[in-house]
DNA sequence: CTTCATGCAAAAAATTTGCATTTTG
DNA sequence: CAAAATGCAAATTTTTTGCATGAAG
C-alpha cells in the first residue's frame, strides 16, 4: 500500500484509500476492466461507487499512473504503468500476458518518424492468438 | 463497388447496398468509427439505420472483411482487412495513417510464442504520438 | 422461395455529470 | 482551511435486441 501511495503522490494525485484499492487490484491481477476492478474493489471497500471507480481509472491513466489497453472485442483493460512491453492476448479467455522484451525495430521505427515528422511518444504492441490453457482444451 | 462485392461473397456475405456503402466509406478514409461511417453513409443512402451498421460491423469483423483498430480514449474505428502494418496514432487529432512495414522482429517473437505455447492469430503495432499537422498547430 | 438483412423503436449497457458532503495535504 | 475526491442519483451516450417487412442468391 506504501508503495502506490507514493506512486500517486509523484504524479501529482491525492493518495485516496479508493485509488490504493485500484492500484491494489490491478497489481494483483495484472489487467483488470472497469467492471472486475469494481468488483473486487467492493469486497474490500464496500462502500466505493462505481463512478468513482470510472473517475480515478481516468485520471490515473492521464496522469501517467495506469495505462489503457483497448482490445478488439472486448471492454479496455488497465494495468500499472511499466516500460513498454508485448501483450500476448487470448481470443478465447481474454487473458493477458506481458512479455517484458522488445520486439519492436526501434532503428527501423525512428527512420519512419522521422520521415513522417511524427513525434513519437509512446508504442504497443498486441499479439492476439489463443493461450496454452484455451489450447488444451479445445483439443480435448 | 464491384471490387468490396467479391470481398463480401468471398467471405460468405450477402452483398447488400448497406454493405458495400460502409465498405466505400473506411475504404475511402481509411480509418473511420462507427458513428463517422454512420454519418457518411447516411448522405449517399439516408435510410440506412445506425443499428444496421453496428450489426454489419459486427458481422464484417467477425468474418474476416474489416479489422477492429481499439484505440486508447477514443472508439474503435475499423479498417479494411490488409496484411499487418504499422499505426501512426495522433492523440491530438486522433488521425492514424498507416505504415506498411513490417517493424517486429519475428524470429524472436516466434521463440517467445513457442515457449509460452500460444498460438500466434494476428498482431497489432500503435505508435501513439503527434502528427506533423498537429505539431505545427501548437508551435504556431 | 428460403434464408438472411434491414429499419424501427425499445431495451440494455456503459459512461459521464452535478452536487452536497467528506477527506486530504 | 482550501482544494480536491467521494458517493449518489440522474442524465447521456453507446450498443444490442426483437420483430415485421424487404432483398439477395
Amino acid at each position: 500500500m506504501k508503495n502506490y501511495m507514493s506512486i500517486l503522490k509523484e504524479n501529482g494525485l491525492k493518495a485516496t484509500f479508493q485509488r490504493m484499492h485500484i492500484l491494489e487490484v490491478i497489481g494483483m491481477y495484472g489487467h483488470k476492466d472497469v467492471d472486475e476492478i469494481y468488483a473486487e474493489v467492493i469486497k474490500t471497500h464496500p462502500s466505493i461507487s462505481l463512478a468513482t471507480v470510472y473517475k480515478n481509472i481516468l485520471i490515473m491513466t492521464q496522469n501517467g499512473v495506469l495505462i489503457e489497453l483497448p482490445l478488439i472485442g472486448r471492454k479496455a483493460k488497465y494495468e500499472i504503468k511499466k516500460d513498454s512491453h508485448v501483450h500476448l492476448i487470448c481470443k478465447e479467455c481474454g487473458n493477458i500476458e506481458d512479455e517484458d522484451f522488445n520486439l519492436v525495430d526501434m532503428n527501423s521505427l525512428k527512420e519512419v518518424l522521422s520521415d513522417k515528422k511524427f513525434a513519437y511518444f509512446n508504442q504497443e504492441l498486441n499479439i492476439y492468438g489463443t493461450c496454452s490453457h484455451c489450447s488444451s482444451i479445445k483439443v480435448s
